[in-house]
RNA sequence: GCCUCGGUGGUGUAGCCCGGUCUAGCAUAGGACGCUGUCACCGUUCUGACCCGGGUUCAAAUCCCGGCCGAGGCGCCA
């Protein structure tokens, strides 16, 4: 293909999107603009599929009776080529969506100089990484269009469930000044002439502010530096954090399933189409949600074969034997205080316990919360408790000495919560430009 | 980080174990031609590939070594 001069858009501007071309609109004039995803030429007469945010039109060429100048222009498309067109609505049953354009003139916007590493019908998908090089183009396929407009209703819908119960959406720092927060591995960076890093978590602000709003919730990224090597891991993830003043983890609990509940819901409102072409049937979950403790886990893993020691983490093959067991939406909850952080409450009669939840899908975990300490003399034991100086965290605990209530909160990973909803193995499917150990750009 | 597996046209793959039959097969994409209702159109035809470097051998896509790149599992993941 020989690149030629684009036409002007000129004064041209979109009359129509194209799911507006019906045949209703017979006769009357409009002009669409968008991308061609099929030139099909059948003898004398030509189809064009052109595709743009709302779907696709047909524009019909007869050449026998088209404008020599659009016959011209037939020439330099292909896949991909942006273009805009003027015509004739024609109503034609024959036509995909019982509507078509006879076009009067075309211009040709950019012709698409090479050929994509995939096709955007059918035909086998090349690997994620492939597809990662070009990523703005291959999220034009269906099924990636389908991955990110329901990943924009989940969005929606939990800013309309929590901003409807009252949570106020909050902004925290993402550049901290401590990497001594606990465990997983913080990004360096340098911040003026001070080494800085990138936030894990939104935790201890999101704690400090029930004190001002009693209800509060962020949606934002979160970096962890892991070298993990899994479909479910990314170094840059966006989390859904919710903090709230005067209640329990049993609450927070409950407003998982009432938010989980009405995120279904909205899909199958607003995405029916989207998760018809991803082939994902969705159950709306009962109104609640299996809860076992991790006692009850442990007993359960026993009998699938599987010895845990009480105490221990629950290990890759220990969560997936559980989600054999337990397929869908669940909670842990009574862990362990000694492998939880150190903000999570204890359990008055049972220090050894503590109030945190996990909230799962199966093997995967999507969620995990708890009650929170709120007595600065217990933190600062917890902290030490688990090798953490308290004289690191004094921003934060100087706050616990003007009345912090009894608070409780969980952190919802997004991304690993779309790979359920639409049903992606790998999570840099749902991550419009994934960020892993490997791969840093686009 | 550890372990395992892989790298063949633009893309997806066959061939590799058991070296020669490979001038590398198929599908799709791309070019040309034909076709007036297609809708992943169809038909004919053409174009286009063995990751890089070294070694073994009369002979390497195939076996060996090193590199680069990738995939999956595990670990890590307050």
């Amino acid at each position: 293909m020989i690149a030629t001069k684009p036409d002007e858009m000129g004064d041209w501007r979109r009359t129509h999107y194209s799911l507006e071309i019906v045949s209703k609109m017979e006769g009357k004039k409009a002009t669409v603009f968008g991308w061609v995803s099929s030139v099909r030429e059948q003898g004398g007469i030509v189809f064009l599929i052109i595709n743009d945010k709302k779907g696709t039109v047909q524009i019909t060429v007869h050449k026998d009776k088209a404008p020599k100048l659009v016959l011209e222009k037939l020439k330099y498309l292909r896949e991909h080529s942006s273009i805009g067109v003027r015509g004739m609505v024609k109503s034609m049953n024959k036509a995909p969506h019982g509507a078509e354009i006879v076009p009067e003139e075309i211009r040709v916007l950019s012709t698409a100089l090479r050929q994509p590493p995939f096709s955007l019908f059918g035909g086998r998908i090349p690997s994620i990484d492939k597809r990662l090089d070009i990523r703005a183009i291959d999220m034009r396929r269906p099924k990636a269009q389908a991955i990110f407009k329901m990943r924009h209703a989940v969005l929606t819908a939990i800013r309309e469930f929590l901003i409807s119960r009252d949570y106020m959406e909050v902004s925290t720092p993402k550049i901290i000044a401590t990497a001594t927060e606990g465990g997983a591995a913080l990004f360096p960076l340098l911040y003026y002439d001070k080494e800085a890093f990138l936030a894990q978590s939104p935790q201890l602000y999101k704690e400090q502010l029930i004190m001002p709003f009693e209800k509060v919730f962020e949606i934002g990224p979160i970096f962890r530096a892991e070298e993990s090597r899994t479909v479910r891991h990314l170094s840059e993830v966006v989390s859904v954090d919710v903090e709230e003043a005067f209640v329990s983890y049993e609450d927070v609990m409950k407003l998982i399933e009432q938010l989980i509940r009405h995120l279904v819901q909205a899909l199958y409102e607003k995405c029916k189409e989207e998760m018809k072409l991803l082939e994902r049937r969705l159950t709306t979950p009962s109104s609640t949600f299996e809860c076992i403790t991790y006692d009850d886990a442990l007993k359960i893993l026993d009998k699938e074969g599987l010895t845990v020691n009480w105490g221990e983490d629950l290990s890759t093959q220990a969560l997936k034997a559980l989600g054999g067991v337990m397929p869908k939406f669940y909670f842990i909850k009574d862990w362990p205080t000694s492998i939880k952080p150190f903000y999570i409450k204890p359990r008055d009669d049972k220090q050894d316990i503590c109030e945190a939840f996990d909230f799962m899908y199966g093997s995967i975990e999507l969620a995990s919360g708890g009650s929170r300490v709120s007595s600065k003399r217990l933190l600062m034991r917890r902290l030490k408790e688990q090798g953490l100086k308290p004289k690191l965290f004094e921003y934060h605990l100087r706050t616990f000495d003007y009345g912090m209530p009894p608070h409780a909160g969980f952190g919802l990973g997004l991304d690993r919560l779309m790979m359920v909803l639409t049903g992606q193995e790998n999570i840099r499917e749902v991550a419009m430009f994934p960020r892993d150990q490997f791969r840093l750009t686009p």
